[in-house]
DNA sequence: GTGAAAGCGCTAACAA
DNA sequence: TTGTTAGCGCTTTCAC
């Protein structure tokens, strides 16, 4: 049971040659001579030899820097949460060597993403966590990183192809079913529902349409034939044609009730149903923006699904941090549970550490 | 912007003392004069210092034990996911020395945790986490740890009048107001409903009060007086006994449905309700134990809360490890949020990495 | 190619 | 009561 630890001195005076010469061979690097080389290997292989990463980290001056590529929080609530994540996991690795270099892209422009990136690139970080909301410009660049050696961390939005080190977020397709599940909650499945697109250019977002898939496949699992699932992409127009539109849907008098895929998107269809008072349209929507909290609190969202990007960009940082520091592999996929928010249940939320 | 790391030396040199003092000083250990103390209490207001906990697990050889003071793991399900939740807590920590040391009570023995209770005062560890779920038995215990200055963090159950350094667990009156909520879903708040307290001593434990006290103000609440709210409180009962008592409660036509406020429980009852083929009944319990989650995927229990008894402990144990190595003071509170699961977002928290 | 030696920031033992 | 110093295990530099 009681292992004494070995160390690289062990090693040293087991093979006969110098501490030197063994940290050449563990790390190769340095030039070390055949002979040296065979005799450390082999009573490496005699031994089991754990390197002590406290003292590792200790002795390297080695600072880390972490470049995070995600959509400018200073223009969308959802990622300024994110970034909260981030400011949190920096303090706590601050005592370590690491820097952390933020990357803010526009959520609107995909030009901004690809110039962002570039700048990514050339900063040449030592890992990188990254929200690849723009599936088609990120692709090249993970290609990029992959041939720098540069370690990728994403999150929000998956891309398996470009095999991060590890993908953090939610299953969106579940997310799409619980969605609908809370739509047919005690009223029963029939009559029309309605999923909306807004802010995002769902055309390229998977994202978006993976919440879609889940949802009609929820009602094609458990419902007959009396519903109807209608989907709109608001993606492109200006508030107030969204308005128009939205004030057209809920005209229809078999509306039975609305899912919006977004978070923002969730704000603004609720003040808009407030204006028009209908009352018995079910509305599930995303997240805990200020103006969903308002909204739920006063009945006009009956359920959010929470995403909760804070501890989904601090798990990022985290991860990355293990990493490089103590070459801890982080889970290939970090799936978040899909959250149910109700009115009881939001305090408990809000007040909860880490919301 | 770019703060540079403040060393001991560094303080040491400012205060115009040596290293070894300012070490007495932050650790109050050793003597130190007024004078010197006034000194280094000076420099660190004016600077922001924070130990690098790296070297300090480097030159310390102290190895801290934590004694863990919970229902036996093998007996119950739910204890039993605490004690993952240590593993893992502890496997986190195994790079500084760390060692935590069980003490296992019978749930059903207020004896046993006694004694075990005198064990843990025997092993005079350095921190303390415990379920204290027999208020009265518990009460010596924490004045006897206060006395031997050992710091101890409560979850699951709060007793606040311990003062304890942290508790870490759910507001279990909101937790009986949301499973009021999920009650009514859709179904509005008419007819009889039934909270059920099963295998605890439900007198000795605030815990199982409370949530039936949030139940019935959710009612009181939201609804006009056409409902009715029953307690039973099947404690002492023999599993035939409170499966007589239960089908009784079935017979009622005008049963709408029924909370049970413990995750064993739910189980229990669940396999009742099964039984008796009657599916318009409602059924709220706690926590995703295995035949819960069965019972969920059947369609029997039509909520569970969870209250995440794993995090809870793992929380436990990082709080007291902060503590101890960092000095870094645990909230006072942390208050779980109260999670809902359904059908369709069960599969997420089971599949998140932390449950 | 190789070994010796000086740190990394902190603790703890020892001398003064 | 204070200052000095020798580690902790590893990295990194610098002679040889």
């Amino acid at each position: 049971m009681e292992k004494k630890k070995i160390r690289i001195k062990d090693i040293a005076q087991l093979a006969g040659v110098s501490i030197g010469t063994v940290d050449r061979v563990l790390h190769n690097r340095g030039k070390v001579s055949d002979e040296a080389l065979q005799k450390v290997l082999e009573t490496l292989h005699q031994i089991d030899y754990k390197p002590n990463l406290i003292a590792r980290t200790l002795g390297s001056k080695k600072t880390y820097r972490i470049a995070v590529l995600i959509p400018d929080p200073s223009l969308d609530e959802y990622w300024a949460q994110s970034e909260q994540g981030i400011t949190q996991a920096e303090t706590e690795w601050a005592q370590y060597e690491f820097s952390i270099e933020p990357f803010y892209f526009n959520l609107y422009d995909k030009e901004s993403f690809r110039s962002v990136a570039e700048e990514v690139t050339e900063a040449n970080p030592d890992g990188i966590l990254v929200a690849p909301i723009f599936y088609h410009e990120a692709l090249p660049y993970f290609q990029k990183f992959k041939d720098m050696g540069i370690p990728y961390i994403l999150f929000n939005t998956n891309i398996p192809e470009v095999e991060p080190l590890s993908f953090i977020g939610q299953n969106l397709y579940s997310s799409g079913k619980v969605g609908a599940e809370l739509m047919c909650l005690g009223q029963g499945g029939s009559g029309n529902f309605v999923v909306l697109h807004i802010n995002e250019d769902s055309h390229n977002s998977i994202h978006l349409l993976e919440k879609e898939r889940g949802f009609k496949e929820y009602f094609a699992e458990h419902n007959g034939t009396d519903y109807n699932i209608k989907t709109l992409d608001l993606g492109n127009l200006k508030e107030t044609a969204i308005e128009k539109e939205v004030e057209n849907l809920l005209a229809d008098p078999k509306l039975k009730g609305i899912l919006v895929s977004t978070s923002k998107g969730t704000s603004l269809v609720s003040s808009i149903l407030e204006k028009s008072g209908k009352k018995d349209i079910r509305l599930v929507g995303y997240d805990l923006l200020k103006e969903n909290i308002h909204y739920l609190r006063a009945g006009i969202i009956d359920f959010l699904i929470n995403q909760n990007p804070k501890r989904q960009a601090f798990l990022g940082i985290n991860y990355l941090a293990n990493h490089l520091l103590l070459k801890k592999a982080p889970p290939h996929f970090d799936l978040f549970p899909l959250e149910i928010i109700t009115q009881q249940n939001l305090e408990s939320y809000l007040e909860s550490t880490f919301h």
